[in-house]
DNA sequence: ACCGCAAAGTGGTTCAGCCACTTGGCCAGT
DNA sequence: ACTGGCCAAGTGGCTGAACCACTTTGCGGT
């Protein structure tokens, strides 16, 4: 599947609303405590129906950034209506450079520790995705599910709730970042060595070895991502 | 001022639609990718408007939660509908050997990206962060703001924006660790020390060396506050 | 067996309306 | 004057029907 052809971004009337609210607040100077217009008011200023300023406000409710008295009006809870930093991070495309190194902070660490943990369940699971990532490759695809499918693996043999969700977090950057990768050619087939080579240590209860396994995983991710960004860099392509 | 004065709580619709959405996935069973009933079968099957049925997912789809497709239908994005863990971070209560795992994989990579990209400013922010950790421990105080300097100066010399979200994510429960550890005899001046050799790694641009620093500096950390937790249980907690 | 296209299914949005709650002003009783 | 009852206006809560836009399905023709 080409990346190219995943479903478009779908604008949301509601994600427009957040947005002029948004400016609304900013411009207008608004703070906390002050109030909003009302809702029959924003949707005949804005152009739209009551229902859609309705689930926009539902989002700044659920956010925290505005408090809704019934029959009252709504109210500004803080002096703006962005949301908090964390809970951006959800929703916030990042800087892949950022994403990496962020990946091999959290991976590097995870590898270890799965190596110190890892059940008998949690390598039946590495197996399987191996397996799974070696006869994508044998079809003729590039195994970006298999791929998947093993650093899940070895997040969930990890055991830490903390890292697995800080990874959670930045899944979708990482996934694009994959079907970059995997698109290489040859890269498939190194990067299922490569993810052999992180079981074997995590098998054998190396924590050392299967940090330094996956570091190696990563960085070689890393750079070809760049090459594939920036066609014109001065390093020279993979062989 | 008596609590039981305070704004009644006032239930409102999409939020007893957005529970029982949660039920029903949890009783049904659903899965990631599954896909969830059609909003008009969900607002007959509750007795309530689409529109409120379309708050509540709106929610979910804010939340990521859910993925909804226009004409297609709305879609699990996890095996269940609950909050995004990343956004409850600030909120719950994190198991500390998960805080301290995440700790050391957050902040060798900081220490690593920090004496790659230091600035001048950043090495200034840094020896006055240990400068000022000496002064307190000099005047018989045990070091923790002038550690906590010392770490975020490290952070921000990182220049990652996304690790440092990370970070303060989890920056609640960083403090209590730092006050736990920095209550043992004699910790206050080895802590320094320690510092002391990070910020010569980084001074010097040396990755390998400041990585290996900080590992060095929070192991300690962490064996110190395991042993002023449980010292009798070397094993990891229940999950 | 394949392709194309129409029908059915599903989400997106609107509109008009009624109900529930809050607020503020007016008025009668104290 | 102060209190309490009352009413009207303003505002949010929720509904039902309707139409549009997009996806999926499957029938019919080639």
């Amino acid at each position: 599947m080409s990346d190219a052809l995943r479903p478009m971004a779908r604008p949301r009337l509601y994600e427009q609303v957040l947005e002029r609210l948004r400016e609304y607040v900013a411009d207008a100077g608004l703070r906390a405590g002050d109030k909003l217009p009302a809702e029959r008011e924003l949707a005949q200023r804005l152009g739209v129906s009551r229902a859609s300023i309705k689930q926009a406000i539902v989002v700044l409710e659920v956010q925290g950034a505005v408090e809704v008295r019934h029959g009252g009006g709504t109210y500004l809870v803080r002096d703006t209506l962005d949301v908090e930093p964390v809970d951006k991070l959800v929703e916030r495309r990042r800087r892949l450079p950022d994403v990496l190194e962020a990946r091999e902070a959290l991976e590097t660490k995870l590898a270890e520790l799965a190596a110190e943990r890892r059940t008998r369940q949690d390598l039946d699971a590495l197996e399987a995705a191996l397996a799974y990532m070696r006869e994508e490759i044998d079809a003729g695809e590039r195994g970006v599910e298999g791929d998947r499918r093993f650093h899940a693996a070895v997040t969930a043999a990890a055991h830490s709730s903390l890292l697995a969700e800080f990874m959670r977090s930045i899944a979708d950057q990482i996934t694009e970042s994959r079907t970059e990768s995997l698109r290489q050619p040859g890269r498939p087939g190194r990067s299922l060595g490569q993810h052999q080579s992180i079981f074997d240590a995590i098998d054998l209860g190396d924590p050392r070895k299967a940090a330094a396994a996956m570091r190696r995983h990563l960085r070689t991710v890393a750079k070809v991502r760049l090459l594939a960004w920036n066609p014109e860099a001065p390093e020279d392509p993979p062989g």
